[in-house]
DNA sequence: GCATCTTTGTGTATAAAGAACAATAAATAT
DNA sequence: ATATTTATTGTTCTTTATACACAAAGATGC
């Protein structure tokens, strides 16, 4: 047997969430060559003895200091000369993370982390733009197909606030009778008892998602 | 900088095609440790100076000879541990040939090739089981929100035959005047004038998808 | 305390899509 | 000519999607 190629391979990570009504996701600006002081995804290599989705996870707590939110792999980009450092394959992931976790903590090798509204995004390092557009066609595809919206709300929230993602996320009004009509009919949600309070206006039923957390079914 | 871990990088290919009215996946027997004489899916690492769907292609061409047809990246898999040579990390791929083209040749480190019906595979190398139930996951389910159904099926072909790939793959019937009804509501394939010469009982009018090859979309 | 403001919460009528269902037509074989 | 096999075509019913408007609940300002 020949001596095959070896490769060094790196996750990255698309964070979205939403704050202020508008889409956005998480950005550092890179504190070493290459690309020094460019924005890019988060991300970083596989260690020895690390699944994939371990290394996605641990580069996840370094930047955010979250654990335990929606992951999932989106695609594997590995067109040589992509990184000036060499051959360098990265399997990117995405995650989902809700609008009250949002610590942001710059870790080693980078000096600024920020969340940028997707419709205003700086230039990025690498092939990172390609990497942030797939992943998000993939989330408005999910959200329209299956249950991930939930992951980007907290624990209880009003119909108001998950129709708003979706109005954010697909950027069309929806109709609130058939939102809700639609939403209700699949039973996947329930009233939690309590409702929203301090608010100059018609207070609203608080409602929780009936699946666990991470978990997302199929068509909505 | 300190020096990241390097991995191998592989590519693996669930080849699928459709031939006596049952679903086969492509095969092929090692004929190099790990796993000597065991059965496996094809595929290889990557080299030097070559994309990651490029090596997917060449695989392809090296185990059956054919090419210009449906490819897609599947999912990553590079749990450590997964490759008793070290770290091998590998990138799934499937593909959809058509039932005319399906010569199948031995190629080197390859004792032997073969098309095995989905419900009969044997234990298969490494972690390809996994890799190939994740392959027909990815498969009905396209098959039912997209057009890559058209990929199992010569240029032309009678609406009968493509209703019979449906049934199939998602093993289930499917009422002959709905299927049609709904397909040529679409507006995606067109007569293309000849009929189905040779058999003893009425001929069918062939159809031609209007996409070109490879294209496929969304919605069935 | 009354009017005003803002957001919540609800129902019905119509249109479109999906599901169930069977008889005639065109060719070959005997 | 009769039998056999597969191809082709429409209608009814049920379900799902869409369009659309007004009263209720609380906070605020006068």
């Amino acid at each position: 047997m020949h001596a095959f190629p070896k490769s060094s391979v790196t996750v990255d990570l698309i964070v979205f969430t939403i704050t202020d009504n508008s889409l956005k996701v998480l950005l550092i600006k890179r504190g070493i060559e290459p690309f020094k002081n460019m924005w890019a995804l988060p991300g970083g290599f596989v260690l020895e003895d690390e699944s994939l989705e371990d290394a996605a996870k641990r580069e996840l707590v370094e930047e955010t200091g979250v654990k335990d939110i929606y992951l999932e792999q989106l695609y594997t980009f590995g067109e040589p000369g992509r990184d000036p450092r060499g051959r360098v394959i990265t399997v990117a992931y995405f995650a989902l993370i809700n609008s009250q976790i949002q610590k942001i903590r710059a870790s080693t090798d980078v000096s600024e982390a920020q969340w940028y509204s997707v419709n205003k995004i700086p230039k990025l390092a690498f092939d990172h733009k390609k990497i942030l557009d797939y992943g998000l066609q993939r989330l408005r595809w999910k959200l329209e197909y299956t249950t991930v919206g939930f992951q980007l709300l907290p624990k209880t929230f009003t119909l108001s606030q998950l129709q708003n993602i979706y109005e954010i996320i697909l950027h069309k009004q929806l109709d609130k009778r058939n939102f809700r009509k639609k939403l209700l009919s699949l039973d996947i949600v329930e009233e939690s008892g309590e409702f929203t309070e301090g608010v100059s206006h018609r207070p609203a039923m608080l409602y929780k998602f009936k699946k666990r957390i991470g978990e997302i079914i199929e068509i909505l």
